[in-house]
DNA sequence: ACGCATATATGCGCGCTCGCACTTTTACGG
DNA sequence: CCGTAAAAGTGCGAGCGCGCATATATGCGT
């Protein structure tokens, strides 16, 4: 497998509980709204004390988000190494970046998101998080590049990434405020944006592409 | 002049109040530490009620670094309209936002954030700020590009120049731990890296370059 | 199987952030 | 000069984040 869990009873009771509060989180944030759970309920939720819901999450935001993004910033390593070895930068990066937002998230996860101004951030600082994985990836996949570049790469690239999610969120938060129900004029935002996030972030990347393939031995 | 302040009694205060908030904030900071000064402590330093310094400041790392990044965001418009009209992007934004550090803080005030990691945190918060007013100066400077582009671009940016000092700060703290008084040796962290802040921007920004000449005319 | 070292869960309390309602100050037209 | 509307200041309370000390659970060597 890719990733081998069974690294003894503690780590596997520490990841199920994690999951098990972010689930909760979720769950608690869909019925009663984002700003109507506590983290007492959470905590409640999954058995444990609120100060111990503490010691997995330093935020209510954080929690729900997790239960999104799940381990997203782990899979941006595999997804890089998975890519052709001779492929350069400037297409393995974007397409390994991109493979992480191919699906959607739900439409009810996506109602949450836009309306939780709060969620939007914590959403936007996920992405965010592919900064370290993504340079350490890089680094890893070998080249002349001194670690300054790789994490200047790392840092722009996440940055074009979050930019191009922060419009797409917003688009459909927009969308949804002004249009009828709103949930199928995703697809087009104003302008005749791309309909899927992964395309989003794909247009994003190409603005940097002539530095990524400058960046090519 | 450039800002043109006397716009009321009103703004006036409000600008005032702001600034003798950081003010008092920073020199509570120097004189006891970053996490023995408490809220009510720069509230009662300022005149104010602490409810009314959380009208001004959401945490007291804003509070502190506010007084180090003053109004540098709303700066970045005017240095990037200051730069030659023909001049290119790749040159312009570059030095405009170069020239925004060029001025190293005090060797105090870089203590105070070397020490604290949550003010480390909070002054790379005050980079990304760059971020919204760049955009609009580059959007301001004209050119064919459209607005998905140019935010992608001023995101790219402000990361690449976060992921700068990011390093510089990492590099003095580090530097301040090992080495003796460790002041002297800031101008050469490990291996060789440039001395300046304003430098190390400069050459983070260098591997953005081609994506920015690219978009030039 | 047992004991020790380590890691996790929990209770407690401090300080912080912020929504809400209310008071005080400022700006402006008569 | 004064009355009124808007904006800033303030007190209060709820909920949150987290450091600290402690209890409990887990891993490992013998």
């Amino acid at each position: 497998m890719s990733t081998e869990e069974p690294q003894g009873l503690r780590e596997r009771k520490k990841v199920a509980m994690r999951e098990a509060l972010a689930a909760a989180a979720l769950r608690l944030a869909q019925q009663h709204g984002v700003a109507g759970v506590r983290v007492d309920d959470i905590a409640d939720a999954a058995g444990v004390s609120p100060r111990t819901y503490n010691n997995y999450f330093s935020s209510r935001e954080q929690a729900i988000v997790s239960a999104l993004a799940a381990e997203r910033s782990l899979r941006i390593g595999a997804a890089l190494g998975a890519r052709p070895a001779g492929e350069p930068l400037s297409v393995a990066v974007v397409e390994a970046v991109v493979s992480q937002y191919d699906e959607d998230p739900g439409t009810d996860v996506l109602g949450l998101l836009a309306e939780a101004p709060a969620l939007h951030a914590e959403y936007l600082e996920s992405i965010s998080a592919l900064e370290a994985p993504l340079a350490a990836a890089v680094a890893e996949r070998g080249g002349t590049l001194d670690d300054e570049t790789v994490a200047v790469l790392a840092a722009a690239v996440a940055a074009a990434a979050r930019s191009a999610a922060s419009r797409w969120l917003t688009g459909f938060r927009d969308a949804a405020a002004t249009g009828a129900s709103g949930l199928v004029a995703v697809t087009t935002v104003d302008g005749g944006a791309p309909g899927s996030l992964a395309e989003a972030i794909r247009a994003a990347l190409a603005v940097l592409s002539p530095a990524l393939a400058a960046l090519d031995g």
